[in-house]
DNA sequence: TAGTGGTCTAGACCACTTC
DNA sequence: AAGTGGTCTAGACCACTAA
């Protein structure tokens, strides 16, 4: 005798199955929730609940007026500490301005609402930049995207002194490019050697959800960067939030003694 | 003329804003449902939702028959690269046995579950340990706990060669403890060398959830890491599976050319 | 316009905790 | 025993989507 799943839970679970073995593949459409309350004989409150239940775990999208879908996968980015490589970013600083000023993609990837600003440091920023708190910083906010969709945003932190006057603190979109940062700075006197980066991951706060457009059930990543030059000074703190279903971050060291 | 809350998206804004800056403490009990309802007068089921989804942010916890309460902060542990050091697994093979066969924690953590098996490689495994899918590996399946509280899962596979008789593929606990593999790895004459590693984040499986303890609203972080030796042999390949709150991975490295 | 998901109400029962 | 969160029902209205 085989029990009928009767309760939010257990409807879930049984969807659930579905979509992990199969048989419900991505992008498929999943009964409405009048149909599944029918089917189970329960009140359509309790078949609603069964789809959060789903969507919280990141296995179901929902579209309003339209259905629920199983979640579609998606392509995902591998980031080795070679995305940091001088090959990447050295390039002449005639090459680096030539990029269209209006926002055109250059590359594959897009830097969005590059938005430059004088803030004074909190106690994170300050103890990364080894400054007091309170002192003035700048900020460089960006948000990421790739093939049209946000994937990660990204705040540089830079002391006053070592960027002011530079392009990396000129609001235009696109002139502080990509690893642009990294060649203003070397062309400063202040060439970064050494990245110090911690990563954790957590739920998204509703901000970063509504800006990255993060459906329920899905974490980011917080990846918090501090780039120094070879004596040790801090020239750069940066902190980004990744939406965690797009990245897979690799690394690859000696054991050491 | 001040909007009063009155779906459950508002409500739990009004709380969540009143626990992220501190006028309701960590470890706090929130107002009951019934209040909360009678308060902002909604029904019942309108307030609960509001917990529900303050849970599924993992701002707040709730204890059935207890209360609500704003989620505790816990000690989160750093992870560098150095975790891996040889002068931390590198010692007499007496000593490494000598530890208390019953389970009791010699250091500050102890390794629940050692659990043994033979099985047949998947698809990720075989590529991993450079192996046909189908050949069977051995598994060492076990739940690392601290302070009481347990933290995280791994799973090391191993070349079913490499370990054949080894003490680690003795399911008595303990004895192949913290670092344990890589003696008897290195005993075996295959000394680990390299480790590629690779992070993402997801939510919790139920399964994960259940075993991990990991409420409602909190990630994990997967680490997948292959361990090789000098002439790229691999060695040990490991799943792991952690509560993303109670970890930070940190990595510094010179910048690549 | 018909079908979909999202949300709310009012009431009920259950399971757990605390005293 | 009293108070708590968890869940379900039945019905209602809304907002959005698709034809």
């Amino acid at each position: 005798m085989q029990k009928i799943p009767n309760t939010a839970r257990e409807i879930a679970a049984t969807l659930r199955e579905q979509i992990l073995n199969g048989s419900i593949p991505p992008g498929t459409q999943l009964p409405a929730v009048r149909t599944l309350a029918k089917q189970y004989g329960v009140s359509r409150n309790t078949a609603a609940k069964a789809l959060v239940l789903l969507k919280n775990e990141g296995l179901v999208t929902t579209r309003h007026g339209s259905g629920a879908y199983a979640r579609e996968e998606f392509p995902i980015r591998v980031l080795g500490p070679d995305r940091y490589a001088r090959s990447k970013w050295q390039v002449t600083t005639v090459e680096a301005h030539s990029a269209d000023a209006h926002g055109g993609t250059t590359t594959q990837q897009g830097g969005q609402s590059q938005d430059v600003s004088l803030i004074e440091a909190d106690a994170d920023v300050a103890a990364a930049l080894n400054i007091q708190p309170g002192e003035l910083v700048y900020v460089r906010d960006r948000v990421m995207t790739r093939e049209g969709v946000s994937t990660h945003t990204m705040a540089s932190f830079y002391r006053r002194a070592d960027v002011e006057g530079t392009a990396l603190v000129d609001p235009r979109p696109g002139i502080a490019g990509r690893g642009g940062g990294f060649q203003v700075l070397t062309d400063r006197g202040l060439p970064p050697d050494e990245i110090t980066e911690d990563k954790f991951a957590r739920m998204p706060t509703v901000e970063e959800a509504l800006l990255l457009d993060i459906p329920p059930g899905e974490p980011v990543v917080v990846v918090r960067r501090t780039t120094r030059t070879a004596d040790g000074q801090p020239i750069e703190y940066a902190v980004g939030v990744h939406r965690a279903s797009r990245f897979i971050w690799t690394n690859t060291f000696k054991i050491p003694d």
